[in-house]
DNA sequence: ACGGACATGTAATAAGTTACATGATTAT
DNA sequence: ATAATCATGTAACTTATTACATGTCCGT
């Protein structure tokens, strides 16, 4: 029985799939593209590469340079894996939104305190939303669909989120 | 000083102000309450209360029942800390979006495997949603908009997803 | 009073975050 | 050449999930 792989080691491997690397351009990379919506950090990263190394999912590939840094190739079993990996159910989704959690404990907070966080909140989603459209507008994922999909879903929701605080969660104050 | 309460803990001693509970009844009425945008497990529940008690911000209300069962009540440190702790800046929203991640390696999928993944995650929301817009007709929140706002959240967001599927995802494929 | 379902808590494991150590590189 | 910065990996710690153990209650 091959052995499971967690979100993040799957997608360690999906990335590997561009060639080899090494675990911080692997974290390099995955934080630029899918970090917008799958976080990972250093430690993962390592922590993963090294149990699928041990599990003969991935090898290393070549001398390491500087610092250890040595770079990892898939191997066969690691690309079955991943095929197994990607093609499964989808996980069920983590809720935790921390500004529904202030809203709902909205009547313990000192006066203005919410429309405070609130107004926070819509400026970081805001300058979140610009860059998103900046990318949008820029034209660079014209040839990738799927990745401008997800962009689409970033925009969406940051749409959704500023129309929530808009319509429903600043009238809620005054 | 005061120590420092994460957002389980805190959430704990919001829900204490509701009057004394046990970890089994705060697990449940946390769940059926804030559960929809912020997860917890029992093992967290019953792990921060003990925090919680070590720090003298919680402490036991009466006899033991059944089982170890007993009710903790909040003492005046509790409060105090709430209310530091309520009125915080928001902690950064993790993000975990599963059916992004699966676009994102839309490539890797065999055939019609993608269109699966979507039409399974429509269903679900959609279900959701039947919820969501059930209480809303029923009007049961009519008398606490905070809470009422949570939920439009929620009936949104599902909204969303559902467009994103319609208009975005699904056309990807054909 | 026995068997099965449910309630309740705990222990084991996995995942995620933060803080740290140290080797390279660049600027003065 | 030295200091300052950045790259790189690791270790310590916290949080979250899953599996387990056992007690209680209910119907027969």
């Amino acid at each position: 029985m091959p052995p499971a792989v967690n979100a993040t080691a799957g997608t360690i491997l999906g990335f590997l799939h561009d060639g080899p690397a090494t675990g911080w351009d692997l974290q390099q990379r995955m934080a630029r593209s899918v970090g917008n919506f799958w976080n990972t950090t250093r430690s993962q990263v390592y922590r993963e590469l090294g149990a699928l190394e041990r599990d003969g999912l991935v090898e290393r590939d070549g001398e390491p340079g500087p610092h250890d840094r040595s770079p990892f190739r898939l191997t066969r079993p690691g690309r079955a894996v991943f095929r197994r990996w990607v093609a499964r159910d989808l996980d069920a989704e983590p809720r935790r939104v921390p500004v529904l959690l202030a809203t709902f404990f909205a009547d313990h907070l000192p006066p203005g305190r919410l429309a405070e966080l609130l107004d926070d909140h819509r400026a970081e989603i805001e300058a979140e939303l610009a860059v998103y459209l900046d990318v949008k507008e820029a034209g660079v994922l014209a040839g990738a669909p799927a990745i401008a999909a997800t962009l689409e879903y970033g925009i969406r929701n940051a749409e959704m989120v500023i129309a929530w605080i808009d319509d429903v969660a600043r009238p809620l104050i005054d």
